[in-house]
DNA sequence: GAGTGGTCTAGACCACTGT
DNA sequence: CAGTGGTCTAGACCACTCC
């Protein structure tokens, strides 16, 4: 009838199908391989390609031993970076104890202080070419590189995957922001800043997107091969250097960024 | 040896790392399937599923009858919306000479005028529930739904996916705003707003990201399985209305948002 | 027509999960 | 242990491109 389209692409799209009508709804199982196979949908490695077709598109989840089941989609997690930045700089002149039991994360997440692990790893590293040109430094200046993680005490999947870069001269100002062990620290990386007398006037971010590589995809709990949202973060201090940056890894599917844009008025 | 990761895997690791350190250039032409058989790299399914993902990382093109080559990077197009649509809107005031051989497409891709195709279709539809949430109406309103793609003449690749909406009535205050003849407008949507007395304020960024389905892939001009960046741009009016709302799907491997955050200042 | 990648089959073995 | 999905092979045929 139709060779153009392959069969396993036929199939998998004939579930899609059905699991976008609610035939299949979230949790329930697909049909096992085999039974289709011996249902005379074809051999078993067309099956198999056409489940992982659907793997790959996020419809389904799979397991060895167990089987295939439809996808329960996580929600949404919105991140208006307009309100969420200025809240992150008013953090930082708050009280200790609202700056403790308070972080974007919590925010994010509604969930309380303690139910949230901060996972830090801190590095210094001489700056490459590509980095040097960001901060408008020279090439192999020392940088303190500090790689994020943040996750639920039970689940092993993070949030996002963050990667944040300062000049180490500066942060040696105080001593105690190159101590990993100081994480998560109260009021943030404003607050962090504030120690060593930086106020942050503006942030840019440039945004891109792309498939998660294999590691990404088991740290974020996302199938492989589905998209990622890429957030380019630069920090500019009120004298106009940059004085962080920071690149964060967020699973596309459960994230939206919103920026509003302010437009000038035409002369009446 | 390590049968945790696939053969297939790692064949395409292995080739990807040859990639990424030079040792295959752009356009060059990669082994034949047939060829790493006969060296004993594993069977044709094998070698062809190592292949496709890298087809579907974007690392590689095939075509049937002639090869598979390594993919040539598209570069990157930065669209800076702080600016652009500040520039869109001054635009929309310039002299009609001015307005009509500038679009925001030919500054993006720095082409001429004349080399730009614009395709529209118009169309009248009822409002969804919600799209009747988005512009604040009754559900089943009459909209006027206009879809673009603009690509070079000889190719038929698209440089993005455009579904633009605006409530019917409001439109048709200007009966040429109906008439997709008339696309490319010179000056733009701001243009043709304001000639029934509307003015926008700011404008809405909404941006997520997914795979590609396989209609967009080719419309666009890109592997299928390739992450897209969605654009959900709402613009709201001087008086405070959402007066048009717009869907834009753009390919991510050439693709980059950039947005500046002002923040508050301290007092001190 | 020769050579390419794409699909499909049948059958085998492996890794993992449940009971 | 039986049953699941994941991988791999060998061989076949198809669709396409180039000469």
């Amino acid at each position: 009838m139709s060779p153009k389209t392959p069969k396993w692409r036929e199939i998998a799209d004939n579930i899609a199908a059905k699991i976008a009508s609610g035939v299949y709804q979230p949790g329930d199982p697909l049909p096992h391989i085999r039974t289709l196979v011996a249902e005379g949908y074809g051999s078993k490695a067309t099956i198999n390609t056409a489940y992982s077709a659907l793997e790959t598109e996020g419809l389904v989840t799979t397991s060895r031993g167990h089987g295939t089941t439809v996808r329960r989609r996580p929600p949404q997690n919105i991140r208006r970076h307009q309100e969420r930045y200025n809240w992150e700089k008013k953090l930082a002149r708050s009280p200790i104890g609202e700056r403790s039991n308070n972080g974007v994360v919590e925010r994010d997440t509604g969930l309380d202080h303690d139910q949230v692990e901060c996972h830090a790893v801190f590095n210094t590293e001489p700056a490459t070419a590509e980095m040097a040109t960001r901060f408008g430094i020279e090439v192999g200046t020392l940088m303190l590189h500090r790689s994020y993680w943040h996750s639920t005490p039970g689940e092993s999947v993070a949030l996002s995957l963050i990667d944040s870069y300062v000049v180490h001269a500066v942060a040696a100002q105080n001593p105690e922001l190159l101590d990993s062990a100081r994480e998560p620290w109260p009021g943030g990386t404003h607050h962090q800043l504030s120690t060593i007398g930086i106020e942050i006037d503006r942030i840019n971010d440039a945004v891109r997107a792309r498939t998660a590589s294999a590691a990404e995809a088991k740290k974020l709990g996302i199938p492989p091969g589905t998209a990622v949202l890429l957030l380019d973060k630069t920090s500019i201090s009120t004298s106009g250097d940059v004085v962080e940056y920071s690149h964060v890894v967020l699973p596309a599917e459960r994230t939206e960024l919103q920026y509003t844009v302010p437009l000038e008025r035409w002369a009446t």
